[in-house]
DNA sequence: ATCCGGTTGTA
DNA sequence: ACAACCGGA
């Protein structure tokens, strides 16, 4: 049997090939109550299990409850001599892995990580976990990966009873996350490293969705990328794919990050409280994108509208609730994984701990993105403004990012951007001094 | 020990 | 230029 998880692909599939040496494989998801409530990204899972069921003709079983009830009931169900699956890193996972074994009388298996390096298994000098991305990567790419394993000829057992997957309008599979991966390298990987900061700009890989789900294998990925080796903008694709190893590594040695801060260099950081009549309205101006800030505002729509965001956007926004609004990281953490389709436990939170100043590369505290010199830099003739914020399309070019008297119904800036940098940095001055 | 590096902003 | 941090080699 092959319990599918995060692995929604019938290639490059190192648990597959264990499932498929042991003879006929009972192909099965189960739609788990605990996750249920995961918001937008139930749609693209649902999206994902569709192809994979019709990749396989209709085989995949999917049932519906708790995997520690319905994986055992499969095995006696069918016979199955084992369970396979690709192993999980995260806090539930490991944590819902744990009791499956328990409850099972056959051997749940594991093949194989979502990652191209196994959580845990690079360390540093001293055996330690890493804590800063520059050294990681450099261990990371040491220490190397297999190449992507080869397909196999998989007999898969029919007529499993099961339930049917909610349909879903988006559409997701394997196929057209490679199609979008090799469009990618031929058209925009030669000017990568530039326009992968630029939101204006279709520049970035967009394969957050298909690694979230496991489409592709990012040793898939990688192994493209190796066959151009000397390209500065392949490695700096390849760096981007180690930030995702780098923060599953963190969340694998610090469970306890995935909701509180990694480094309690900040805990007595004074924070405002989001519930508060002066703080609620300027929290949901922050959700709603109307804080009139346009960089700001335009990345908080495209969340809302697309259930994706740029990433060099994520980064402003994020900062402008952490430091503009003074809010703690976890609810910006919970908006962004309610909304995002790719949204994914240790790279959104660790980011998010990156921005507040309380995780891994702590940067230096003082860093205060501005959203206006930020905007003006990264989406220089304001495309980007102009697709999410109808009401500033009559502004042409860079003058979007400016306040003034032209901006029509769009909103004054809910706050004086100046004023509350010096308030954040006066609040990370006394925390640390504590 | 000492130096490097870092998704930055303001003077 | 400077702010002025800190893990890692």
């Amino acid at each position: 049997m092959l319990w599918f998880r995060r692995d929604l692909r019938l290639d490059d599939h190192p648990a597959l090939a264990a499932a498929a040496a042991d003879g006929p494989v009972v192909p099965v998801f189960v739609l788990d109550p605990a996750l249920a409530d995961a918001g937008a990204r139930v749609d693209a899972l649902h999206a994902c299990l569709r192809s994979l069921s019709d990749a396989m003709d209709g085989a995949l079983v999917v049932r519906s409850g708790d995997p520690a009830v319905e994986i055992p009931r499969l095995v006696s169900e069918t016979g199955a001599t084992a369970v396979h699956v690709t192993g999980d890193f995260a806090p539930y996972g490991r944590r819902r892995d744990k009791r499956v074994a328990a409850a099972l009388d056959v051997p749940l298996v594991s093949t194989g990580t979502p990652y191209a390096v196994p959580p845990g298994a690079v360390l540093n000098g001293k055996d330690q976990p890493y804590q800063v991305f520059s050294a990681y990567c450099r261990a990371w790419r040491e220490r190397g990966w297999p190449s992507p394993v080869d397909a196999v000829d998989v007999s898969w057992v029919r007529d499993v009873a099961g339930v049917d997957v909610p349909e879903t309008p988006l559409s997701l599979s394997p196929e057209a996350a490679l199609e979008r991966w090799h469009e990618f390298l031929d058209d925009s990987l030669s000017a990568y490293s530039s326009d992968r900061d630029r939101p204006d700009v279709d520049g970035t890989s967009r394969m957050s969705i298909a690694l979230k789900f496991g489409l592709v294998h990012p040793r898939t990925l990688l192994a493209d990328l190796g066959r151009r080796a000397r390209s500065d903008h392949a490695r700096k694709l390849g760096d981007e794919l180690c930030w995702r190893e780098f923060y599953a590594d963190v969340l694998f040695h610090h469970p306890r990050s995935a909701w509180h801060d990694l480094r309690d260099a900040l805990a007595g950081m004074e924070y405002a409280d989001p519930a508060s009549p002066e703080v609620a309205p300027l929290v949901e101006a922050w959700r709603e994108g109307r804080t009139g800030f346009p960089i700001v505002d335009a990345g908080m729509r495209q969340l809302r509208e697309e259930g994706w965001m740029h990433n060099r956007v994520r980064m402003i926004t994020a900062s402008f609730l952490v430091k503009d609004l003074h809010v703690w990281w976890p609810l910006g953490a919970r908006h962004f994984l309610d909304l995002l389709y790719d949204g994914d436990i240790a790279s959104n939170n660790h980011g998010w701990q990156w921005v507040a100043g309380t995780g891994t590369d702590a940067a230096p505290y003082f860093r205060v993105f501005n959203p206006t010199t930020q905007g003006r830099k990264f989406d220089p003739q304001g495309d980007y403004v102009r697709r999410y914020v109808p009401e500033l399309r009559h502004i042409s070019g860079a003058a979007v990012h400016e306040p003034g008297d032209q901006r029509g119904d769009y909103p004054e800036p809910i706050v004086d951007h100046a004023v509350e940098r010096r308030v954040a940095l006066e609040r990370y001055q006394a925390a640390r001094s504590t």
